[in-house]
DNA sequence: CCAACTTCCGCCGAAGATCGAACAAAGGCC
DNA sequence: GGCCTTTGTTCGATCTTCGGCGGAAGTTGG
């Protein structure tokens, strides 16, 4: 209960956290003896988690023996579950990705198939990179809706009908299993792979909706019932006619969201369907996608200005479909931010695009099967079995 | 840094939040062995930690020896500094109140005076309680304006002339000074005190103006800058005529604060100040000043909708002068939080006054200080020295 | 009222973990 | 090549923890 540092697992943590690469930095940050080290290290490696490298850089002694994880034997899985994709990253422990592939799946057919799909998957990308499917050690789903992420269960998702509390870890068989909200994977994702030393970060995806991963205290605010996050329902003013599918108004997902800037292009003669079809306009040089955009950017804005207000974060990271045209976006969201919030929650405050991109969500699901792993009670228990 | 339970520290966080009474009780939630419990126990008897009380009921066996904190050798303090008042309450380790007092006081007159008017209280309070002041272990102390936590310096407070950066902890010597956002430390007061096993809530205050203390995962969240909970600057719409001190216009608090109420009332012809002066009002009955606390309720609940979607707590509090008033706000919170937000968010959500009331802010900076005594980091430090 | 049973708690030898000193290894520096 | 520095291992000493035993202090049942 108490950080007692010294046990194995603290150790493999800092080992993957490239805190400490060798023996003697293992000693000076937990303060044990070098021989206790020695000891933890030999255990972590006859267990097949770390491996020696080539010796390092002398500083005037004997160069010191180089330590990291050990990729070979284990192997995980990210899972990114979206209205019509499924993405697949097989990744090593030390969450670099061995294969990857993405087919268009709908998730309206349901839990089976759908989950029968990333299994085959799965042995596909496991044969590609020629690990056996005994290595795969845990494996991280992001899905698009709410999960109660204690049971992997989907919690009233709204489109994705026939998921409603379906127990999805129970259908891998032998794999610890860990679903999430796809935004939620995203968020960590960005965080781990782009702002590790950040404390509290916001992911917001502006895709088809809006929704918001939340990293408080470096870790996941899930909520009380998983729902947090979800950004897209918060009302913005002066919009009290666009309807939103919620059942509410002025919803910021119904006038700021891909869908809604897409219907009111339609409406401005200028078909469009999607996220993807409004990029494709922005980035063709349209000025009415341009505008409809740079709007929605102030309109998102606004809402995020009330939550900087609130949460008071480091930084706020824009992904989804429609931040492939993040300047405008960025635009927009930048331009109300620093208007409305405080100017101690703004001054150090920085709104970028997502670096990880597309992949987010599959990479984030991965870490997030990969973390779960090298927790140190779980290594803990591995290595004292 | 993990999980290793079984330091003194450890058993006596157990003691402390009554998860444990007897050593047999310990042996069993850490898993230690019995011996070793009692060494441990022993220890933090002799460190005059913890004390043993008559037996306790016996089951069917020799019945178990009592264990408790030790109350008698430590003394604790919260103050609470208001715009115009101060209270210190010192309170014993387990959090009972052993003397208090409240005066009218200008936190404007600036640091040296007020901190010295508090010390002269805390002499005053320990010669009541009959301790000496080398009895003091720790000072909570909750400011009108934000704080960066880790030195205790109050940060650009707009209400707090002559506090910025000014380094409060210094001013006591000999004692471990804590100082946080008053906001802040009335989260903590009504989360340990009446909401304990609730993992995520909200603390609003609606006073003179409006504040939010955010209790995540148990902890207090104070974001990058020490400033999150600042929602009195949160836009609301359709009040855009409506100035605020922070040069923005329609804030939250420009519209719904006690003081914009009053100087509402006062236009209607129904002069009133402060946020006392409302209440009064309603309390006589004047339908006026119920009608626009209602108000005042709706507007507050419009935010408060967004941060449910966001944040997902399981508990909204309502404190502050004007919960006083509370059936009439809360009538109005309610009815727009219920409205706006999310089915699933809102489902398990419920929405009450402080149960703590005027005592909020001194009880919650007492217990700030009493929980820093009595981490386990803080314990091991004290028994191993 | 007393014997049998249960639970609690301290004592103590055994087992285990950690430490630190000494030593070996491996490079840099002159 | 000799000396210095740093790294890593070996090994006995020390400290911690465990768990069995017995005494203490109750309850239960005849």
């Amino acid at each position: 209960m108490t950080p007692q540092p010294g046990s194995a697992g603290d150790v493999l943590t800092l080992i993957s956290a490239g805190s400490a690469t060798t023996r003697s930095d293992l000693a000076r940050l937990t303060g044990l003896a070098r021989s206790t080290i020695s000891q933890r290290v030999d255990a972590l490696i006859e267990r097949g988690l770390v491996e020696e490298t080539e010796s390092g850089e002398s500083t005037g002694g004997r160069p010191p023996r180089q330590l990291r994880l050990h990729t070979e034997d284990h192997a995980f899985a990210g899972v990114d579950l979206g209205a019509t994709h499924c993405r697949v990253a097989l990744m090593d422990i030390s969450g670099n990705v061995l294969a990857e592939c993405e087919d268009a799946l709908l998730i309206g057919e349901g839990p089976e198939k759908v989950l029968a799909h990333v299994d085959q998957r799965l042995d596909h990308l496991l044969g590609q990179a020629g690990r056996p499917r005994t290595a795969l050690r845990a494996i991280g789903i992001g899905v698009p809706g709410p999960v109660e992420f204690a049971t992997g269960r989907p919690n009233n998702p709204p489109i994705m009908p026939g998921w409603n509390d379906y127990p999805i870890p129970e259908y891998f068989e032998g794999v610890e299993v860990l679903v999430d909200n796809d935004v939620n994977v995203m968020a960590l994702g960005e965080h781990r792979g782009a702002f590790a030393d950040t404390k509290h970060l916001l992911f917001v995806k502006v895709g088809t909706g809006i929704g918001c991963g939340i990293m408080a205290a470096g870790t996941l605010h899930r909520g009380a019932q998983g729902s947090a996050g979800d950004i897209g329902h918060i009302r913005v003013s002066g919009h009290e006619d666009a309807g939103c599918r919620c059942g509410n108004s002025a919803c910021l997902e119904a006038v700021a969201g891909g869908a809604a800037i897409a219907r009111r292009l339609t409406e401005l003669g200028l078909p469009a369907e999607t996220g993807a079809d409004v990029v494709a306009l922005v980035q063709s040089g349209n000025t009415q996608a341009l505008r409809l955009v740079r709007e929605a950017g102030r309109l998102i804005g606004e809402v995020l200005a009330s939550l900087v207000n609130f949460f008071n974060p480091e930084v706020i990271v824009i992904g989804g479909a429609l931040s492939r045209v993040h300047e405008h976006l960025l635009a927009g969201i930048r331009e109300t931010v620093y208007r409305r919030s405080l100017p101690l929650a703004t001054h150090h405050l920085s709104i970028t695009p997502s670096r990880t991109g597309i992949n987010a969500a599959a990479l984030g699901a991965g870490i997030l099967a990969i973390e779960h792993y090298l927790s140190p009670d779980n290594i803990n228990r591995i290595v004292n079995a």
